[in-house]
Order: C-alpha cells, then structure tokens, then sequence
RNA sequence: CGCGGGGUGGAGCAGUCGGUAGCUCGUCGGGCUCAUAACCCGAAGGUCAUAGGUUCAAGUCCUAUCCCCGCAA
C-alpha cells in the first residue's frame, strides 16, 4: 500500500509513526514565521519527515493543480489526513484509488470542525472520541468507517485529553487500514451534528457572570487561553466560597473567585509580563486590592 | 533583524537622585498552646543571570551574550 500521509501539528505524529512504513511521501503545511523574533518554524510532521527519510512537501495550497498532479506522481493507493490545516479539494480526492481517510478528534456528527477537542471539554461533555471517515468535499461530513470513544473526566484538561486523543487516534488508524477491505461505512446524520469552530480570541474571556461549571469547563478546556482581565487563568477548581461574580477572596494563600452561579479557587495565574504561577506564589508577591481584574 | 516586560537568599517580589541589599512565605532552632496551617523570639541562607566597561564607589549607568515571559502573527 502506497500511503500519502498529511498532517502539520503534534497531533498528527503518532498517527504518521503507526503508518510510516507504508508512507511513501509526507504533505504538511510551510515553515511559518512563529513565536517571538518570528523565527521560521517547521512543522512537528516535516521534523518527524525528515528524521525519517520520507519526502515532505510543503504547498502554501494543495488545490493547486500543479500540486495535486505533484501529489499524483506519487500514484498513493490512499491518502492519509491527520489534522492537515488545509481542505481538499475533490480533484485531490480522486487521485488515490482507496480513496482519502481522515481521522478526526470526536466522535462524528458531533463537533465537525477545526477545534473538537477544546469545544468538546469547553462544552462539558462526559465523553468524546476519536473517528476515522472516507472523505468528501465537505467539512468532516465523510462517511464514518471507525469509531472509539475517550471518557473526558471532570478534571481533565485539554493536554491531557488531547495525548489519550492522537493515541486513540493512530490506533484507530491502524486497525481502519488493516479491516479497511471489510468496513462498510456509515453515513453520517447531519440531523445531530455540531460545530467546533475555530477558537478565536475572544473564546477564552471569562464571563464571571456565568456559573462556576462553566468558566471552570473553559479554563480546562482552553488550558492557558482562557482568560480574565490581563489574566490567564490556567487551572481552578470548584470551591464553595460566598462571593459575588468577579469577587475576590484571598484566604490562607488560596485565591477564590465568585461566578454568577457558585464560586471558584484559582489554581494557577498568569500575570500580564510574568509566567504562569500557582496561586501561592502569585499572591505572595500581589500587592494589589480587590480589583485583580477590573483595573484593565 | 515585528513590538514590549523581566532575570535580586529555597519561592514570589521591593530596591527611590549610583554609596556593598529588604519584604512576604518557606527552612532550621526555641517559646506559647490541649493543639495548630495560628501567635511570639531567634538563626541560617544572596559572587544581585553571565562577561566586559564608566566611576572613589554599581543590583542601581553603558555595551555584549544567555535564559524566561507578554503582545502581535
């Protein structure tokens, strides 16, 4: 079996490990000026590529014909997608005679898009998966071949949930390639699908008026984005604590904070120019009042 | 060369106009207490990121390097 395999991120490298073997080039996204100094960063998969000896491509757009026909060259008996970051387009599909297979981070319908495992602690799901579809077109709307579900626990938080995901995730791939001549596919039903959009900034502004669950479900979810004033708020936990929404309660190095629905102790902040702190040590050095968040 | 903040005893911070360092917590010893994460007394612990430079004198000014962080992407 001659495999394409295209992906970009972490996510995707135990999957491309798992299949490797059969891989006969890697497609991923372009070095991308990154972080601080915009220095050029390669992707985890081109690293992974390289170290392997497997040819990497780096289109700035796979819809590009000469890219597809570049891809084409390579006559893929199948095409593997592992959080790519671009969509194909059905000319690419049609290139590999097995066809394109996806393995997305939920259990589909539910949480189609770009951000399914943040969306789906941030929603405060029990459970949650991994799929492996045969593409098409649309956006995470192939026909289902395997599924395997991943409990999410009350305390899970997004690193967390995401390894146990892209374990699942390449195994599920293995053993979809290995019963690939014998899975019938499913369709899926549009009637019950939801969205995962793309995290956007302001995804992770903390509503204090919201209950404690909730802000709670984001912090955990977004882990480090999520976010109150100048603020990162990286862990907290569900405290019982009499206070109004936004107030703050400073009691034996605890920090607590009211919601509009119960109340919270913040486990670990990150002030504005400072790294991340439990709140022991960040309150150790806080000179500040009451309006930890309102004064910006 | 995208913009900006910072590296000070174990931890988090302060240090004004340059004159060899201070706070909170922790640690160790002692005391109080039925007891304690509480309180009282005392102690240890810092070549102030690194290398140069200016100066009678630098954590405090100048230059270079390393590391950390925020924004923007």
């Amino acid at each position: 079996m001659r495999i394409i395999f295209m992906g970009t991120p972490d996510f995707a490298l135990p999957a491309l490990d798992a299949v490797k073997s059969d891989v006969v080039a890697v497609v991923t996204q372009p070095d991308r000026p990154k972080g601080r100094g915009h220095k050029l960063q390669p992707p985890p998969v081109k690293v992974f590529a390289l170290e392997n000896d497997l040819p990497v491509l780096q289109p700035v757009k796979v819809r590009a014909p000469e890219v597809i026909a570049q891809i084409a060259d390579f006559k893929p008996d199948l095409i593997v997608v592992v959080a790519f970051g671009q969509i194909l387009p059905q000319a690419l599909l049609d290139v590999p005679r097995h066809g394109c297979i996806n393995v997305h981070a939920s259990l589909l319908p539910r949480y189609r898009g770009a951000a399914p495992i943040e969306w789906s602690i941030i929603r405060g799901e029990t459970v949650t998966g991994v799929t492996t579809m045969l593409m098409n077109a649309g956006l995470d709307t192939g026909d289902m071949l395997l599924k395997r579900e991943v409990p999410i626990g009350d305390e899970m938080i997004l690193p967390e949930l995401r390894e146990q995901l892209m374990t699942a995730g390449a195994e599920l791939l293995t053993e979809t390639l290995d019963k690939l001549d014998t899975i019938q596919p499913v369709k899926q039903d549009d009637s019950l699908s939801t969205y995962a959009p793309l995290l956007k900034k302001n995804t992770g502004l903390i509503d204090w008026l919201r209950p404690a669950r909730e802000i709670h479900n984001l912090v955990r979810g977004l882990y480090g984005s999520a976010r109150a004033g100048n603020f990162k708020i990286w862990r907290t936990r569900l405290a019982d604590v009499d206070l109004a929404p936004a107030q703050i309660k400073i009691v034996n190095q605890k920090l607590f904070v009211g919601t509009g629905d119960g109340s919270l102790e913040v486990l670990e902040i990150q002030a504005p120019n400072s790294r991340r702190l439990n709140a022991g040590d960040f309150l150790r050095g806080y000179k500040g009042g009451d309006d930890l968040w309102t004064n910006a």
